[in-house]
Formats: C-alpha cells, sequence, structure tokens
RNA sequence: AAAGCAAGGGAAGCGAUCGCUUUUAUGUUGAGCAUAAAAGAGGAAAGUCCGGACAUCACAGGACAGGGUGGUGGCUAACGCCCACCAAAAGCAAUUUUAGGGAAAGUGCCACAGAAAACAUACCGCCUGCUUCUGGCAGGUAAGGGUGAAAAGGUGAGGUAAGAGCUCACCGCAGGGGUGGUGACAUCUCUGGCAAGGUAAACCCCACCCGAUGAAAAGUCAAAUAGGGAAGAAAGAGGUUGUCCGCCUCGCCAUUACUUCCGGGUAGACUGCUUGAGCUUUAUGGCAACAUAAAGCCUAGACAAAUGAUCGCUGCUUCUUAUGAAGAACAGAAUCCGGCUUAUUCCUUGCUUUUAGA
RNA sequence: GCUGCAGUAGCUCAGUGGUAGAGCACCUCCUUGGUAAGGAGGGGGUCAUGGGUUCAACCCCCAUCCGCAGCU
C-alpha cells in the first residue's frame, strides 16, 4: 500500500526549483494542459503544479489542484527516476472534471518517457 | 389560493477503500522513518467598509490643520454596529426608510423662463384722478393671469373705489406658560395677525471622537557577500646552515594584509500561531440589545499553502410513474475578535391585503 | 496580506451641479474618367451598476462590479 503514498517530499516547492524547472524544461502540450519536464539528481519522481490567478477563484484554483494531485497519484507512470514535471492550466478552456484531467495527464507522461 | 412583509434555523447523514496536514504515544535512529489513536473550512472564510486586541516607531502638556460622527436614551473593550423610543416620509395594510444638529454668526450659489430669485419689485391687470382722449401721465393695490422646483400662510365669510390678516371662524406658524416624560417630544392654554425662500451629502459654525504603520507588523538564529568599528602581535619573524656573515619572503611610519571580537544582515529556519472580550446549557435582572452567576467543554494551524478521489445505504426536491432518472447553490481558513456590505440554496413560524368557500 | 488609481461614442480622450463634446473611424452627397486627399451634411451615448442629497447629478455622498498599478 505504500505505492501511492505521496507526501511532501515528492512535491516541487521552492520558488527557486519552479523557476529552474521554467527556464531549462521541455515543454507539451493537451487540450487542457501544460507539462515542462527536467531532468534532477534524484532518485525519485517529483510533481508540482502552478496556477494564476486567471484560472478563478480561490475555490476553483483549489479544486484544480487537488484533481490533479490525485492524478498524479493514482498514475502508473510516476516510479520514472530524476525527472522533475510542472503543469499548468490553459486559460482558453477551464475544466474541472477528474477523468479528463487524469488522461491527459497519463498522455503527457507518456510523451516524456518517449522522449 | 395569490401577492407581500417580518423573524428564525440549517448548509444532508452514516459507513468502506486509497491518500494528505498537525498533535500525541510507542519502536528505532544521525536527520528521519514505521505503526496506532485523535482532530482537520464558512455563513458568508469574500469585499477590506468601520471598530478593537496585539506588535514596532513617535510622544511633557496643550492648540492648529486634516478626517470622521450627528434626533433622544441605553448597550459595549470599542464602533459609523445593535436595542428601545420620538419625529418626518412611503405604502390600502402588515411594515419599511431616514448623514434626522444649526439658514436670526458670516460667505457663496439658485441655469433657462419670468416684472422680480432676496439691500426686493410691478409685465398683463383692477381702481381713482388729470389730460392734448381707440392713447398718455400720476397715484393706490397685490385679489386674478402668466413664468418657474420655489415668489411675502391656506379655505370661507365680511369689508372696500378696487383690494389687502384690514376684520372674523377653522387649520398652519412663531413666542410665553402649565402638565406628563430621564430625554427627544407630546398635549392643554394664552398672546401675536404672520415677523420675509431654498441649499450645510456648498464653504462654514457647534458638540463629541481620532498619533502613524499593519503579522510580508515584530523578534531570535544565521550560510554567502560588501563595507564599518575595536583589540591583538612585532621592532623583527620565518627559511637556508652545525654557527656567524650573506641571500630570499613577510613586516616596520602610514596604508594594506593576518587573527579574534563586536556590529550588520540576504537565501533559509524558528518564534509570533492559536485558551479566547471563547463555546454550550441552565438560572436571574432587563420591553430589548445586553449583563451577571453556576456547571461542562477544548474545537484547523498550512506556507507554490493540508480537507481529495471512488463507491454503498438512508433522507430531501423535481420529472415520469409505482420503478427509474436527474439535481443539491454561493463558495475555501492564512494573527485573532465585534459588526457592516455583497454572492447564494433549502426549510419553519407569525402577520397584512385581495379573491373564493363554509 | 496591504495600499492606490481609473471606468464617458467603434478607438483615444475633454467635460468646476444647469442642452454630453473634440479628433480619428462609419454613412450620404459634391469634386474626379476612377480612387485617395479635400469640402458639405448626418447617425451613433444605460456617462460601469444600484440607491440617496438636490428644483435639477457625468459632477456631491454611500454601496457594488470590472480593469490596472504599487509594496513584498
Amino acid at each position: 500500500m505504500k505505492q501511492y503514498a505521496f507526501s511532501k517530499k515528492y512535491r516541487i516547492q521552492k520558488p527557486n526549483e519552479f523557476s529552474y524547472v521554467f527556464s531549462h524544461g521541455k515543454k507539451f502540450y493537451t487540450k487542457h494542459l501544460t507539462g515542462i519536464c527536467v531532468s534532477n539528481d534524484l532518485s525519485y519522481f517529483r510533481f508540482g503544479i502552478s496556477i494564476g490567478k486567471k484560472f478563478g477563484d480561490a475555490n476553483k484554483r483549489n479544486r484544480f489542484k487537488r484533481l490533479l494531485r490525485e492524478s498524479f497519484r493514482t498514475s502508473t507512470f510516476r516510479f520514472l527516476q530524476g525527472k522533475d514535471l510542472v503543469v499548468l492550466p490553459s486559460l482558453k478552456e477551464k475544466i474541472l472534471d477528474y477523468q479528463v484531467l487524469k488522461e491527459e495527464l497519463n498522455h503527457i507522461m507518456q510523451e516524456m518517457i518517449k522522449k
């Protein structure tokens, strides 16, 4: 059961780490999401969400982050080593659907593995 | 039944699996990790519109400037909130709303229209007299017409050359007195024939209140980096060599440099950080807001920011119907309280008006 | 978390309580063989929204919505 754990250690939290990912990462696009990926020196996969004020209220932003976090937690691609991934929402089409977000996140991670 | 007004309550419940944050306990350990238990968003957490607590800075006292409040009496830590009452306005009513002091302290403004918009005045009129007589001049008057949001109380009667509070009745207004009320004010009575518009959410006057900045406040530890202050050591020290001379390096007076300390403080970490004008129940005082007393309870503390996902059963609403389907709003703590405002869903109770029936 | 500014025609902006305006743009006509330029005329406004004060509000007061900027 330990395999589904997702504590703070697996998150990107510091502003310095976010800016490093934004300046050095490779981008992957889907209809509602944008993923930025970069390699790190750690032995596990780290995940971060960046969402701005233009997406909506604090309630909508919080719900978007929770749904994406749950999608990442139950995903099967999260046992790669030495990767950092930051996910951004698309501002044109705002969506709060768990199934759609989970499929698109898996699609991004598949593309990441191929490269 | 419809329309409306007011008050109050809630923000579906229980359970399962996976996962997150904090605390406690145990085990182990260098940090940490593992296991178990407990707790884990709101009525508005929102807007930041007011008032406080708390922190830092400033400050003898007082005054000016600036800002705010503005019927009366209460309540409160405080308030512009709340409660009760008074007055005015809106509504058939239940009920609601009101920055509701002062215009005789002074200044300003009142477009257009109108004769005249505030030291008053007379356009059309009405009446009297004179006259050069389809007109003009002088005087009286403010009833009527007309303008305007507003023009020297209103209606009726008397009176007059025509008129006029000129006189009278009722109503309104102003002043004095009595009674009731803590008070705003109400009511009764007497006097005055009416005293000269509005605007203070225009300046202003009066009464009362207000120091500034806000937890990203403030404090502690402290890599890095630049510069500052103080102290120390030596008139030489070190190396070469067995010793001296000699040579080399550093230093001498100053600067620089060395060591130590102080001070400063970025990234980062910690404190502030949740026991408080606290919550629930009962009793008492009060019309109420609220206050007092007793008993019980501990109830989020994150920092790119924890509450999520998938299901089952029951309950609510709607539609079809006797079984299904759909729906459940506004919205997420960020130092903490008391309010206000705004967004939004469901339910309950009371009252008013109209219609229909008994 | 805190603080400030703005909202007026399709766009950029004026507007000191008394009829809402300018430039560009749009439409019609003239000019030209035709177009541009030029000339003449015209249309277009919930003054962000809702209340209040006033005889009268873009303007004064209160509340809300939306946008922008600053501190950090």
